[in-house]
DNA sequence: TTAAATACCATGATATCCCATAGAAACCCA
DNA sequence: TGGGTTTCTATGGGATATCATGGTATTTAA
């Protein structure tokens, strides 16, 4: 499975074009017609990007539909409904589409951040107040992540 | 599982490459392309690193919080998207980022400690401090640990 | 037939690969 | 067991490939 890590800064140039870091090119396979899901973040003023198993496990999860309530099963209806395919050129670039550069408030760069099977596209402004936020809070947690296989 | 023990001295060239202490090394499989994720230590002023397997747990361990939910999002942000993949060249070498390199005041020399699971990568100075103090808090403290998995 | 989208080259900067070397450690064989 | 030899580790430096990015040409669509 596709593992997004890191955080890279590139330019987003007049057409919409922006260059996917190297790192999360390697994460997608080589053969299949090279593209991303994208689709606008459900909670933040982002997008998120997928790949096509990833979206797959999503749709899954909809079919599945009793074990889910009914909030969740919105969620992803409408991620489904509103993530666009986007090609990946063979400069390693994709374009962003009008709509999602105006609803992320992107223009001019971008902000990649990994997070694991997906990765999200920032404004660098809202993403640095962002992480701003998500590092006050992590602040008072603890950190107990327990990997399997015994941590420290 | 991958088990770094000991504590080694490595030179930081100019370009930031450093050796990985063979004993590390020797702990990554042969075969997958060969590389380690660095990410800045949530705890200590310096540098943590692991192998893929490990990081994979921890993204399962974050990915138990709901997608999309805060925690998950404040937990990712804080491990996946600071981690980043370093290659490990023919000789041994992996070159630490320039920000990774000023966030663990990094320059010259740099500190490798094994930590089971994973290791860490101090600058000597702030390594010599932290050990110091950690001897002085283990002084007067009974020493109860308890081995996993017990009789011999 | 224009505008927009897409494919196709060009380029500087950076990162990666490759070779070279000195020293340390392991080896080996009488 | 000692000396000689080989191997591996850590490190330096230069050559090469890749990345990110800009620009131009060509196709598609309205």
């Amino acid at each position: 499975m596709a593992l997004f890590a890191g955080t890279f800064e590139n330019k987003v140039d007049g057409k919409g074009r922006v260059s996917l870091p190297a790192d999360f090119r390697a994460e997608l396979p080589e053969d299949a017609g090279r593209f991303v899901y994208v689709f606008p973040s459900p909670k933040d003023d982002a997008l998120e990007a997928c790949d096509k198993p990833f979206l797959e496990r999503m749709a899954a999860a909809i079919e599945e539909a009793p074990l889910f309530s009914e909030e969740e099963d919105d969620l992803g209806a409408s991620i489904i409904a509103q993530a666009r395919k986007a090609q990946i050129d063979e400069t390693g670039r994709i374009v962003l589409p009008k709509d999602f550069m105006e609803f992320a408030d992107i223009s001019g760069k971008a902000v990649f951040v990994g997070r694991a099977a997906r990765f999200q596209i920032w404004s660098p402004d809202r993403f640095e107040a962002h992480a701003k936020k998500a590092r006050e809070r992590m602040r008072g947690r603890t950190l107990t992540l327990k990997p399997k296989g015994g941590g420290q």
